[in-house]
DNA sequence: ACGGCTTTGTGAACGTGTGCACGAGTGCCT
DNA sequence: AGGCACTCGTGCACACGTTCACAAAGCCGT
C-alpha cells in the first residue's frame, strides 16, 4: 500500500519523542487518514499489534521498513543534470532515507564534470558502466520531456528495474518496469481547478447572499 | 478529475504537430488510458465530439483550459529559499504553463535579497503584502517538515487558499483551503516496495525454476 | 437516399478500496 | 478472580471508479 510510507514517517517522529506504544486511533489521526483504515493495512502485511493496548512503535517500524525494502540502502541515478537533477542531488533527504545519489549523467558535455551534492555528473554514456558497478536498481529521469523517452531506454537498457519520471509525458517501458510519475504542472492544474470552481462557486452564491465551503486533503499520486 | 491535464498535455502537443482531430482511443493510447475512461471523462465536461470522426483539438484544448481554469495565469508564491525552492523558481516550466513565480519569500535573513529564477528572495515577514498585492491564490511549501506547519499558517493568514506541500507531514488547515501534497521519499520508497518484492518474488520462482513478472504503470498522486 | 463503417456517449456489470460496527483478546483495578 | 475499559482484527455493506458493451449518431461512397 502507498500508505505505508506515511506511516513509517510518523512512527519514526514518535519513536523520537520517546513514544513507545500507539494506537490504531493516534496513528490514523497523525495521518489524516481513518482508524479502521490503518489497522487494515498494517494487518495486512500480518502485523502484531496487541489489543487494549495498540502498536509496539519500534516493532512496527522494523516491519514495515522489512516489507518496503528498506533494510539496506537503495542506490539511484538521475539522468539530467539541468535545475531539476542539480536540485535533487543537491537535496540531502535522499541519501537520509536510504536512497543514496550513487551517480549523475547528461547528455551535455559541458555539464560533464560539474560536482553536484557531492557527486560528479558523468556523461550518459557511462550509465550502464555506472548501473553495473554500483548494483542500481532505481533510475530517476529527469530531463525535459522530449528526451524523457530515450533516458528512461537508456536506464532499461543499462539494467534498471524501477523509474521515477519527472518529465510530463508517459513513458513507454517493458512491463516488468516499475514507473512512477511525478508531474508538477498537473499538481498546480490540479489546485487551478479548484480555485477555478471556488470562484464560479463563489458568484453563484453572492446572488443568493449565502457563503461556505468544504474541502479536504488530497495526496499526489495521482 | 485528475486526468484532465494528462488529456490536455497530450491534446497541446497533437496541435503542434497539425492534428486538428483526434478519437478517444488515440487519446487513450497516448495517455496510458482505457479509451472509454478518456470518453467518460470528456463527456463530464458536458463535451462535445462528433460521433464517427472524434474530437477537434482545439476546441478540446479551449474546453478544458476553461474547465481547468486555465484561462487566465495563476500567479504562486514559494515558501522556502532552500535547495528545493530553489530549484522550483529556477525551474521555469511554472512560469510556461501559466504559474508565474511572483514571489519567494524565506525565514533565514541571509538568504534575503538573492535573486531565483528573476524572482528576489524576501523575508517571510512581507508574505502577506506580496499574496495582497499580487493577488496570489497558490502558495507553494519548499521548507523543511518541522517548519512546513508554520508556513503553512502563515500562507493561510496570508489570504492563500491552495497550497502545494512538498515537505513530509500532512498539513493542518481549515477545511477550505486545497492542499496537495508532493512527497519525494515516498515515491522512491514505494518504488523500494515493488524492488523488494520482485527480489522476494525472484528467490521463491528460483526454487521451483520458473520465471515472469508483470507490472503497469502508476502515478504519483496517491 | 441508403447502407455500411466509424466513433461517441452512456447504462450496466464489475472490482477495488473505504468505513462502520462488532466480536475477540488484553491489561488493569478492585 | 472477576469485571471493566480499551483496542485490535475483520466481516459486511456501501460508494466510487473502471471497464464492457451497445445503441445513437455522424460521415462517406455508391
Amino acid at each position: 500500500m502507498a500508505r505505508l510510507p506515511v506511516y513509517l514517517r510518523i512512527l519514526g517522529e514518535q519513536a523520537d519523542e520517546g513514544v513507545d506504544s500507539i494506537s490504531s486511533d493516534r496513528l490514523a489521526e497523525l495521518g489524516g487518514v481513518n482508524a479502521a483504515k490503518v489497522r487494515k493495512d498494517l494487518s495486512y502485511l500480518g502485523s502484531y499489534g496487541t489489543r487494549g493496548v495498540g502498536y509496539e512503535v519500534a516493532f512496527l517500524v522494523y516491519q514495515i521498513r522489512r516489507d518496503l525494502g528498506l533494510t539496506h540502502d537503495w542506490p539511484v541515478v538521475i539522468v539530467g543534470a539541468g535545475n531539476l537533477g542539480h536540485a535533487l542531488a543537491g537535496y540531502g533527504g535522499f541519501g537520509q532515507r536510504g536512497f543514496p545519489v550513487v551517480g549523475i549523467v547528461d547528455v551535455d558535455a559541458t555539464k560533464v564534470g560539474t560536482v553536484l551534492g557531492g557527486v560528479r555528473v558523468r556523461h550518459i554514456d557511462e550509465l550502464s558502466q555506472i548501473v553495473q558497478s554500483k548494483r542500481v536498481n532505481i533510475g530517476v529521469v529527469a530531463v525535459p520531456g522530449q528526451a524523457a523517452q530515450d533516458a528512461a531506454e537508456r536506464l532499461v537498457r543499462a539494467g534498471i528495474t524501477s523509474i521515477l519520471n519527472f518529465a510530463p509525458i508517459v513513458l513507454t517501458v517493458p512491463r516488468s518496469i516499475e514507473v512512477r510519475k511525478v508531474d508538477l504542472a498537473v499538481e498546480l492544474q490540479i489546485l487551478s481547478y479548484h480555485e477555478q470552481r471556488r470562484a464560479t462557486a463563489a458568484s453563484a452564491l453572492r446572488s443568493v447572499g449565502s457563503l461556505g465551503t468544504a474541502a479536504s486533503q488530497h495526496n499526489a499520486s495521482a
